[in-house]
RNA sequence: GCGCCUGUAGCUCAGUCGGAUAGAGCAUCCGCCUUCUAAGCGGACGGUCAGGGGUUCGAAUCCCUUCAGGCGCGCCA
């Protein structure tokens, strides 16, 4: 039997009922953590003072009735009590390499399926069809994508929803011009493989040709009135926009399929529904000819409400309107527990709105979450959002392809030896994981500034410096020309850099929890980090192969856990791995 | 004007939701390759946690306030 749940969640189950068997509330938490030093053992309860206080009792008195109810015999080597009244444990090595040996049998490495599984949607990526992909998708596309893939591990259901951009008054301008190279005869395939250069010229004549700007106002109005020339013009230049991302999503890595598309337009025929629904709530309040809901929590000190407007003068929809449509059909339809949207910071009033207006109106449950899931901005190295060096917005691709050359030369500088092919693969996954393990170690919420020479670095926290340290296990395991799978002898801790990696290979678990319960998969790279880091001074100091029979299976086998889990950590991350580097 | 976010070492970033003496990497300096990949490891230096009040056994973390920066705020998405 493997774990039934993390140590931590473990400890703090025995330490609360400890403190409860000894006076404290039901309710008073162990708040058990890693510790914070060495010296203060593998996890520390922080729960004690607390507590004692609210009984009124000494903190270190209630310590010591506390470790009299606590039995940790099977687990702890030793529990302190410890400055003002902290408890301080330390974990025996005999059980930690037993525990070991099990999570090795074990493919998801002892990670515990959850109890409850929910059904989450993940509102992530959505980029607009009428460009290309560009650097601002990055951070939304990666880390939600990490954050759905870990959700999954863990056992809930996870529905990805790829809100894209593909209606409004922009198309109307691009059909235009869509036209008008028909007229000429041009290709209009040719002219869509480069979007950015289409976008660009549409917009000229749109702002140069006044009888241009006419047609493609018209345009829109025959497209929103369901025109059929219109629309097959519409469908072309969708289906074109669409290859471009999916591209652009396979040469990331990304687990988004056609399949998890659900454009803003696939709400079209739902939006008068909504408006009629608020209307009859009682909601709509018509302000300067637009139908708004003006709500109390958006309010000033002055009582002047910020409203949203659900339809513009004329008839028109809006955004909000799609965002409520897109609410109710994720409860209603989806089933969602939790919906998770992965936008842009700015737009955090405007989901404030939303989710406060779904809730008065009863498009989701009371017990359903909607969670903003806000980024910051990538910076360029000016402190300004990131641009070109011509200045313009980059283009996600063309940032990968750079990506993957500069990996490349780099491989091809440190390693001239490897073949050319090997040399090219091994940059084109140090280029990506490079790329996108640089957005998602960061803190999801502040900006980040985008630095080619800081992501590609082997030193600190980054891609290539993990994917070095699994390399190395993996040259180990080659090495040792053993069969892995059958190793059965035991492991023994005895080091103190053995010890060091057993106890951060058991907290696997707890980095993985972190990044579902806050969206925050920075959680995870920090983790992966400190395990390599923790692998790193073990493979110095710990010799492997060259050990005697006995100590050479143990060790081997840390290999191996240390292996196993920085190849799932980093696939829930969405990145690669490399046997040889 | 109102609101949200941010401010931690020279630089890039963490800080487990109120816990013990605030941590990493880069840069600088000093060590370690006849032994499993030195793309590595060990060590040193470096802080008024923007400033000021408050809450309490305890605050980078919570509250108030000032300053600096970013972003939003009725018919774009």
């Amino acid at each position: 039997m493997g774990f039934l749940v993390n140590i931590q969640t473990l400890l703090n189950q025995r330490i609360q009922a400890a403190m409860v068997a000894s006076g404290a509330a039901d309710d008073a938490p162990a708040l058990v953590r890693q510790s914070a030093k060495v010296q203060f053992g593998d996890y520390q309860a922080n729960g004690i003072m607390g507590a004692a206080k609210k009984i009124g009792t000494n903190p270190r008195e209630f310590a010591a009735k506390v470790l009299e109810q606590l039995d940790l015999s099977d687990i702890a080597e030793k529990v302190d009590i410890a400055g003002p009244g902290f408890i301080n444990i330390f974990l025996k090595n005999e059980w930690l390499g037993a525990q070991l040996g099990e999570q090795r049998k074990s493919e998801r490495l002892d990670v515990a399926v959850v109890a409850d599984p929910q059904t989450v949607v993940v509102d992530y990526s959505a980029p607009n069809l009428a460009k290309e992909m560009h650097v601002g998708h990055l951070r939304s596309t990666v880390i939600g994508d990490a954050v759905v893939r870990t959700l999954e591990f863990l056992g809930h259901k996870v529905v990805r929803q790829n809100h894209v951009g593909d209606w409004g008054t922009q198309f109307g301008m691009l059909l235009a011009y869509m036209e008008r190279l028909r007229a000429q005869n041009s290709k209009i395939s040719m002219a869509l493989s480069d979007l950015e250069t289409f976008y660009r010229a549409a917009k000229t004549c749109f702002d140069d040709d006044e009888a241009f700007a006419a047609r493609a106002r018209e345009l829109v109005v025959a497209l929103q009135s369901g025109d059929e020339e219109c629309l097959a013009l519409w469908n072309e230049f969708i289906d074109i926009s669409m290859a471009h991302c999916e591209e652009t999503y396979k040469m990331l890595g990304v687990s988004l399929a056609r399949q998890d598309v659900m454009p803003e337009s696939a709400y079209n025929d739902d939006l008068e529904n909504v408006i009629n629904e608020l209307q009859t709530q009682g909601l709509l309040q018509e302000s300067d000819g637009a139908k708004c809901v003006f709500m109390e929590e958006f309010a000033n000190k002055d009582g002047e409400i910020t409203p949203i407007i659900v339809q513009k003068t004329g008839g028109g929809f809006l955004y909000a309107t799609t965002d409520l449509a897109a609410v109710r059909y994720r409860q209603k339809v989806l089933n969602a527990d939790r919906v998770l949207y992965f936008v842009d910071a700015r737009q955090s009033l405007h989901f404030q709105q939303i989710f406060t207006l779904s809730r008065k109106a009863g498009f989701v449950e009371p017990t359903t979450s909607l969670e903003h899931m806000p980024f910051g901005t990538v910076m360029g190295s000016d402190g300004k959002p990131f641009k070109t060096r011509s200045g313009g917005v980059a283009k996600l691709s063309a940032l990968l392809e750079e990506a993957q050359e500069r990996a490349f030369q780099l491989v091809a500088s440190k390693n001239p030896d490897m073949a050319e092919d090997e040399q090219r693969n091994v940059g084109r996954v140090v280029g990506i994981a490079s790329v996108k393990y640089a957005d998602l170690s960061k803190n999801r919420t502040s900006d980040y500034v985008f630095n080619w020479d800081n992501m590609l670095s082997f030193e600190g926290n980054t891609a290539p410096y993990l994917l070095y340290a699994y390399s190395r296990v993996a040259s180990i395991v080659r090495r040792s020309e053993i069969d892995v799978s059958s190793i059965n002898a035991p492991i023994t801790i005895a080091a103190e850099q053995e010890r060091a990696l057993a106890v951060k290979l058991f907290q696997f678990e707890e980095a993985i929890q972190q990044v579902v319960s806050d969206g925050m998969p920075h959680f995870l790279c920090a983790y992966l980090y400190e395990l390599s880091g923790v692998f790193m001074t073990f493979y110095e100091a710990c010799p492997i192969l060259a050990a005697e029979s006995g100590l050479k299976e143990s060790r081997l086998q840390l290999a191996l856990n240390t292996a196993s889990t920085l190849q799932l950590g980093l696939s829930l991350l969405g990145i690669e791995t490399l046997e040889r580097m």
